[in-house]
DNA sequence: TTGCTCCTCACGTCACGTGAGGTGGC
DNA sequence: TTGCTCCTCACGTCACGTGAGGTGGC
């Protein structure tokens, strides 16, 4: 392997520590610590201590960066770039798995804080204390709200309202329409979906989680 | 409020460290470094400095749990449980985009690793050398693989099982019907629909990623 | 000579994990 | 008296971020 190879066509040529930065979108500081850890190491310094990288460090870390683009820690890329014996399948599909993982927990996270959101949208006053009131509900009943349940806290929220201003429950009001905005299309009919599952008129026993 | 009611029907119990890690999936460390952070302090230590968790604790650790399960971050949990001022909505609602962003990103990802397995696949010896040749391609071309490459690749990759003994071949080819079993049957189907769109016969200039 | 870029420490992040070494209660 | 559970340090994790304080090259 020829390290002084041609990149983009200027032959030789060098670069330092932040034309590199600048020009892959990683921070120096990111490529000190590469050159810390050993995973890139400028091939060349001068007597100042400045990094110098040549051809074939540019490519070494545009390899890096496609490799952590597919979640690879720093330790496995180290590993496959420097030729350990890895199992390029196995890699992939662990690879593969994680992120399946991930995708399905994220999912159950989002059904979770979509009803959470409806309940809320449905209190005059969405305050900490209201959260913590639904939090306590869901987490009591084990993940199941009866209708009495649901109709009790309706009740609550109904005192709470009355104790209001006419000036305040038009804050709310306002409030509210602004949060509906602000949730993207995909995510506001979903919560329409969550939300008639979640209104007693629909059925006895209707599950929140 | 008072923090000697009864919790699960006995009143004024306690609990220890330990059980409350067992009874809750936590542990012990973990409530330890609640404590440290104020989080968490159980109402009562023993003259040996032992905690014990009054009922109240208790409660107060389930709240903290169903909001760590949220996605919020132990200081935005004591905020909401030590009453600060919070917009309950707004605070849901970050967590919901928070979570949409995280499903697109693995989206994308899931995407690039069905791509590169399914190439991978087709290799003989799906070593990291063949990874490493493999994103080389890919990152030189900017995610568009043209025909041409993707002939050449497969030549190469023809050349590389001529090279291999016929109890090789059949190692390679046992090992890549296990990699397929591997898998679940949703990305069997899509790894599927990615190997048609790459292969050159579907048309000309097939994009990769 | 002035900026700009570069350098090396070195602590901080986030939510704990993981020992080390020692003491208390059934 | 033996286990078991508990305790307090205190460093490690992962991939850098963020200053502090100082030097080199166009």
């Amino acid at each position: 392997v020829n390290a002084t190879a041609a990149v983009d066509g200027e032959p030789d040529r060098t670069w330092r520590v932040g034309e590199l930065a600048d020009r892959t979108g990683v921070t120096v500081r990111a490529l000190h610590h590469y050159h810390e850890i050993g995973l890139l190491v400028p091939s060349l310094r001068s007597h100042a201590g400045h990094r110098y990288y040549s051809g074939a460090d540019v490519r070494r870390l545009h390899r890096i960066l496609a490799l952590r683009g597919f979640g690879l820690s720093l330790a496995e890329i180290g590993q496959v770039l420097d030729g350990v014996e890895v199992d390029a399948r196995e890699l992939i599909r662990h690879q593969l798995d994680q992120v399946d993982e991930r995708i399905a927990t994220a999912h159950r996270l989002r059904h979770s804080l979509l009803g959470v959101l409806g309940a809320l949208d449905q209190s005059a006053e969405p305050s900490a204390a209201q959260l913590i009131e639904l939090i306590e509900v869901m987490t009591t009943v084990e993940t199941q709200l009866t209708r009495e349940q649901f109709e009790q806290m309706a009740e609550n929220r109904r005192k709470a309202a009355e104790a209001l201003s006419p000036d305040q429950l038009a804050e709310m009001n306002r409030r509210r329409s602004q949060s509906m905005e602000q949730l993207s299309a995909e995510q506001r009919t979903e919560m329409q979906r969550r939300r008639s599952a979640l209104m007693p008129h629909g059925g006895d026993g209707p599950a929140v989680f």
